[in-house]
DNA sequence: CGGCATCGAGTCCGAAACGGTATTGGACCG
DNA sequence: CGGTCCAATACCGTTTCGGACTCGATGCCG
């Protein structure tokens, strides 16, 4: 697993919508879509339903979309107070 | 930045030995010893004093130490939680 | 003081991971 | 059905990563 990973999932989760998310990310769908395969294959547990025409978040999905933000977000302070520690 | 890259670093400020860490994160000293340069650069802040033979944390080093620890508690939480979902 | 051991950094190379283009398979709409 | 939209798959080039080897520097000990 990897921070990016969970960027990448977050972002999924918030459209709905691969290929949108890929456009904000500014990557291409195919390997958004393997980030998230890989995603559910180390979790275990699938994080969207594919419905043929787009996809929609689990119940596990939304639960973990929480955490990867927490986690994403705590990350994002700690870097930030890198920046202004006093050298 | 990367989860791995946490790792390393958690390991290697617990040890404060970068040689011994390599061994217990079973890869060789090199690699290890790149990766925290990389995060130092990313981050704009020296994590280690280098004093030709050995490293001691800066101060910095210390809260990003404790900081990183927290992150990867958290990871660890979420995975195992995804482990015992109901499917 | 000199030889030696230790430790991290630098160099180079092969392997694995990543992203992009092109294409396929499947579902909804007219 | 024909067309379109969307994610999945196949394939390829590039980048990244780790490992073996070496270098430079610093303590240690005779």
């Amino acid at each position: 697993m990897s921070l990016q990973q969970l960027q990448y999932f977050v972002v999924v989760a918030e459209e709905q919508h691969v290929t949108r998310a890929a456009a904000r990310l500014h990557v291409t769908q195919p390997p958004l879509s393997r980030q998230i395969q890989a995603l559910e294959d180390e979790l275990g547990q699938p994080l969207f339903e594919r419905r043929g025409r787009g996809i929609v978040l689990t119940a596990f999905g939304r639960y973990f979309a929480a955490e990867a933000a927490a986690i994403l977000a705590h990350v994002d302070t700690v870097v930030a107070a890198s920046k202004r520690w006093p050298s």
